[in-house]
DNA sequence: TATGAATGAGGTTTCATTCAT
DNA sequence: TATGAATGAAACCTCATTCAT
């Protein structure tokens, strides 16, 4: 009824479509050959509508990013919420991350594939992510269930690790994600080690 | 002696002269702000020179990371090659890796680390790395010693770890080098898990 | 009272919100840095609304500088015509101009200060003055009161005099109109001359 | 010989080809029509040279202005320098303002006639002009010769009337440049009224 | 071989104007 | 009549590359 509440509406819409927009041409072409232009046609719309709803290009990008890693965490953190054991909690989040990018693939090759690290931004989210980690570890090693030197650099190696792996999936299409999950979870709570010596 | 040798000896001074610039500029800038321009003052030639001894800025950035790819990969192999059983040359060649970063700082953030794996090259290198590493996994699973799901995924993955890691050290000053090798080395061989839960 | 007059008088009122908000945009950022964006939200309503009331952006400072001149040009007139001799003539339009510039000080300095002369209107609007203020230096010189050369050149001079004067004024802050009108005032009738010397 | 010295000269000539080209773009098209690429064309040369001289468009314009500036105040102190007595101090740099918009007409026109006013260093320069006729004014009133209520307003008000008058005249093709200065001086000394009462 | 001034295609960004609601 | 999101032409500026010396 509002009219206000209409602009908003489609000006809302309108910001979505540049996003959507954006990250299929970012997928597309990286980071930095990613052109305001490409973005505006893949959204169908005037290049000047991209600023009236991003200050600059580097802005859009950020939004990009953005977007991504809050979805993403959100997801983490739920499922890491559903569980107590500090095993579980490494199991499940590594799930909802490969899901994450299963369901998010192009997105997810941009944010932290080629060139993602360049945005401050997704090394702020792997610092989040790492410092998560972290405090499940720390309480893993006070329960005697695990065993690190350092739970801050294991955890940024952990964090590093699964990143890595996921986007050198994302741009291939040889390997399924549950195969990925499977050696993410096995490689985080055994290593290459054997651990079934004594049986 | 021959004057074609000197020519060819100052012709090669210069080109290195250019690579070392371009290391530093690009540790400096990154991949993406660093300008031709800069990369000549730095090594205090005409911008014309360095399109003597390089096609294209492509070509010197790929010069710069091939550069740096092959050093590592050397030193990695020759380490590798001096031991015997797979846990060993887990060890000495996490131990290579991690000497090598240390030594060679600035080039190894530009290479490995944010934007870093923009570029062709720095996947190939990975890719190689990844297969000496598989080889080295399905060694040990043979033997019995190693125990995991597919030796090409977890060699991506270990990788992917190791590389992060220390591109993240390489970033910031509060760790010593020699943690980062014992937690790669022992995330490696254990994970997080306890090993010794019989002992 | 018919409902047209109603309409008739809001339309006319919008129009004035606008002039008023354009007058203070203008003073405030210049005749170029000065949006339509910012004149609608100055004067509270939406850009479209603008152009209801004015064709083009061009149409629109027009109006304001226009505007400016004719109510400027009125009051010279009346002052003008209130008196008798050359000389009175001569005090009274300064003191005129003296009053309007001091009374609009924010769009006096737009209308005649920096950039203004880009507009071809207020160029009219000094060839305007100068052409009255020829005709009273004619008759002054007819009547042996006045001595010039060319009246035209002398009336182009004395406008110009007035203008950069009183927008030099309006620039700052440390001096009185009065000291201004005195200055202009002595200027026209005597020059940096002596002319006592035979007293 | 020296090589440095060589490519510095080519340089410089390059420099005042822009500076010619942009003083008649700026001249025929206003200081805010007039497009950088207009300027290049212009001066024969690519867009991108204009700024390997200029860091911005601001900056050409300033150092167009800066230069003109610079030539008319050289002119005018030699002259006021060559002469003794404070009228002929009047006199001569009259003239010799009037010989430099002869001289220069286009480029005055850009600079003291519309919109010139717009950049700073206009008005820098008129103050700078004020200055040193506020110094001849009051040792005119010294000496008794000149009569002004305050020198300093006196001084801005005949810098105005002169740079009006001449712009006026620039613009325009029927006056000649003698009747200009003959009025500016005539003015400046009398003013508009009788000095011969008594004779 | 070395130089660095010159080039110009191509990118980002602005803003007067339009138009569907 | 009023709105403000949308438009796109056009401007500024950058920088990899060339070329005359």
């Amino acid at each position: 009824m509002v009219p206000g509440n209409r602009f908003e509406r489609r000006k809302q819409r309108t910001r979505q479509d540049i996003l959507r927009a954006a990250e299929r041409v970012l997928a597309d072409k990286g980071l930095f050959d990613a052109k305001i232009a490409d973005i505006a046609e893949e959204a169908d719309i005037g290049v000047g509508t991209v600023y009236l709803h991003f200050q600059t290009k580097e802005a859009l990008t950020e939004a990009v990013v953005e977007d991504t890693v809050t979805r993403l965490k959100d997801t983490v953190d739920r499922a890491r919420a559903s569980v107590e054991s500090v095993v579980d909690k490494v199991r499940v989040s590594t799930q909802a991350l490969c899901r994450f990018a299963h369901a998010n693939r192009a997105v997810f090759r941009v944010v932290f594939g080629r060139g993602g690290g360049y945005h401050d931004i997704v090394r702020r989210a792997q610092t989040m992510f790492a410092a998560d980690i972290e405090r499940t570890l720390a309480e893993g090693v006070a329960q005697g269930v695990f065993r690190v030197g350092s739970a801050a650099l294991a955890a940024q190696a952990l964090v590093g690790m699964s990143t890595q792996l996921l986007a050198w999936w994302a741009e291939q299409d040889t390997t399924s994600i549950d195969e990925v999950e499977a050696t993410i979870t096995h490689l985080t709570l055994h290593g290459v080690g054997r651990t079934d010596e004594g049986v």
